[in-house]
DNA sequence: TTGATTAGTTAGGTATACCTAACAAAGGAG
DNA sequence: CTCCTTTGTTAGGTATACCTAACTAATCAA
């Protein structure tokens, strides 16, 4: 099993090589955060478990093995990123938040949540509803000026 | 800042507690499914931090300090199983994925989440919406049996 | 009240994942 | 082509969080 720390260096590489075709330590350290020597010390782990070629002192790049679980990561990244930005997550908030999420939920859940996006952006009354759920989260109501249109507007 | 693990353990304690008066550490180690050692060595950290009153060989009580925040993260495990239950996540695995939703999310994002669920719940479409989305899941469509339904029970 | 069972601790070890400091390789500029 | 800067590695150290094995405390039953 690959831990949380290891699908992160996948996706960076993924995202850094597909940025500008290949990814060197110092930019997976930086798009990570952390120090070289956490990024050489992973590669040599990652290396052993043949999901990325490796060569001291050179560019790192995703095997077909290694690629496949980064691009996995990265799919169940926008889910997360996509459910976010519903609930009205600002960016900052949201791009760290999606990061936490990606990991270790089951793959049902996963899979679900993407139903449910996919589910609500379906519906023709999505935008409307999204206005919803932002006045809802601006006044704690539903009321839309008088109980006429609160009685129709209930009906999502 | 308090660990992710040292949270769990809050919350065990605080749940144990709530059912059987006390908290005794095969209790804690049987409920977060590790062994005892682990649970003795959590024990003296959070002591430390005035967490918890522990004194060896006798019974786990939650500090006032330890037990708000006890209170706080099973508030939001309780958000989370909400959540999944919405999204129709089985039992088993809602429960392990809540314990992987309930730490380290933005505190707005959790706010939102709860929010999120408080609007589709408050709607008394939300029922019947709820099997749609149910339906949805099992055909892919929200076909209801014929074109007129569609276009009518679309406007969620 | 003593002796077995249960519960808990201590010591020592593992794995992950990070760090700093010191050193080594690569590559461009003069 | 050598020197300097950038980049990367190695060595050694830290913190968390787990484990097993061995020991100790507490408790209950005969």
């Amino acid at each position: 099993m690959l831990s949380r720390k290891a699908e992160d260096y996948l996706e960076a590489i993924y995202n850094i090589t597909e940025k500008k075709g290949y990814a060197r330590i110092k930019d997976i350290a930086s798009e990570l955060q952390v120090k070289p020597p956490s990024v050489s010390e992973m590669m040599d782990r990652l290396a052993e478990k043949d999901l990325v070629e490796y060569e001291k002192y050179s560019a790192v790049n995703l095997t077909e093995k290694g690629r496949k679980i980064a691009s996995a990561v990265k799919t169940r990244h926008d889910t997360f990123t996509t459910l976010l930005e519903i609930i009205l997550i600002p960016e900052e908030i949201a791009k760290k938040d999606a990061c936490e999420l990606e990991h270790h939920l089951h793959p049902i859940t996963v899979e679900q949540f993407s139903k449910f996006i996919k589910f609500l952006k379906k519906a023709p009354m999505y935008p409307k509803w999204l206005n919803h759920f932002k006045e809802y989260c601006e006044t704690g109501t539903y009321s839309l000026g008088n109980k006429e249109d609160e009685r129709e507007e209930l009906h999502y």
